[in-house]
DNA sequence: TCCGGTTATTTGTTATAACAAGTATATCGG
DNA sequence: CCGATATACTTGTTATAACAAATAACCGGA
């Protein structure tokens, strides 16, 4: 076995068109661009991407199956709409996950992780004092993921991942608001401070409200557009 | 608004072909039909089930995408192989999705579904005496997801489905030593004890062993067979 | 103006063909 | 008999066409 051969080993293995789709919709669900509801025909992504109805069809379809699309009785896909019920389960799943991801990070991160994590806290004040409503989304993408990757366990990442992108388009619903009473700012920090303490209750506590608090917004604001 | 429509209302949603190739599947790796690390060719399971590529093409990337299935570089679909990592990281998303479905279900949970638990834990018990291991592992499946079930948490319960499919494929290397030193019946009487008494900390413990030694014997006999 | 039905169009579903890249087989030279 | 090259075959990927069902548009009559 050539150790030499291992070091060029990955290859580049070219991307299928049905993956770049996929990964361009998860990006805009992400982004907050599609609206609770939105149908997604088949023909107008496959339009808009330019690409034949069978990888349109394929990303759509993956995006079901991990549950971050709908379909009806009749075949037409939509963006999810939550209800006080869904949100609510949503946020005892993620409380869940995402405390263990943390907390197995912990053992892991290294100093160069923290450095980068206390890098991105600080990008979010600034996104956040200039209100870049679409930079702080990205930033906090970036904050908590980087923490749970280096929990080394990439199925949690993964379903973690999921349910965000369920929640993903009530985001711009509540980051608006986000930086208002400086809460948001202030469980951040609470994160930083308890990771570089190596604190795993702390760290634990303060996921759990940062999620708690998203969440609670989501639902204040539903209810308040009913 | 007629109320007597409502009372018609479901309608008999067909369901699509792709649909029915991923149930097929899903069923066939539930039961431990598959080798780990089986390749399952596109054409070959379209010649199976008598339909075209696109339906399943469709079905093998719906669970790919829920983690279900792999794919290496080259395109090419397999029943993913476990090592002791993935054991374990499965072990503790199982430990956490499942205590938390159960515990909540524990407050739904009406005398009628208790009596079906129990029925079932009973049916369990028999299966083993007569070492019918295929139906042994059907009533499991049902044992715990008709606990699971009246959780009423419908994404929690998808999640736990997907980690349950992927140990799929050594369900059948550990059952025909489940039931050996009894430890596995052991463990279900005390989740149905735990059930009847309504006493969340107990239950969640017996699930946790429960879980816990399976995947023990998962990885024990991988790596006795390395 | 509103309602009924009819037509047109859009939409999801499935099969098939064409292509490319990988894998297996066979053939030939040493 | 072994190994390398060429050929055939298999496999995943994508586009397209055909079908059916659902939705939208329309239009004439009350």
């Amino acid at each position: 076995m050539s150790s030499a051969l291992q070091s060029i080993a990955p290859i580049a293995r070219k991307e299928t068109l049905g993956t770049m789709v996929r990964e361009k919709l998860r990006a805009a669900l992400m982004a907050g661009r599609f609206q609770p509801g939105e149908k997604l025909a088949i023909r107008a992504v496959a339009a808009a991407l330019d690409v034949s109805l069978t990888p349109a069809r394929e990303a759509l379809y993956n995006l079901m199956a991990e549950g971050v699309l709908e379909a009806n009785a009749t075949g037409t896909i939509y963006v999810p709409e939550l209800d006080t019920a869904k949100i609510n389960e949503l946020r005892r799943i993620r409380v869940s996950l995402e405390c263990m991801a943390a907390t197995e990070a912990l053992q892991n991160l290294t100093d160069e992780d923290i450095k980068k994590i206390l890098e991105i806290n600080k990008a979010i004040c600034e996104a956040d004092h200039t209100r870049e409503f679409s930079k702080l989304m990205e930033l906090n993408w970036m904050f908590h993921f980087t923490i749970y990757e280096a929990s080394k366990m990439p199925m949690l990442i993964r379903i973690i991942e999921s349910c965000w992108l369920k929640m993903g388009s009530y985001l711009n619903v509540i980051y608006p608001y986000y930086g208002e009473d400086g809460k948001g700012i202030d469980l951040h920090d609470r994160v930083c401070a308890a990771i570089v303490a190596r604190d795993a209750l702390a760290l634990n506590e303060a996921i759990a409200e940062d999620i708690t608090q998203a969440c609670d917004w989501m639902i204040n604001r539903i209810s308040a557009k009913t």
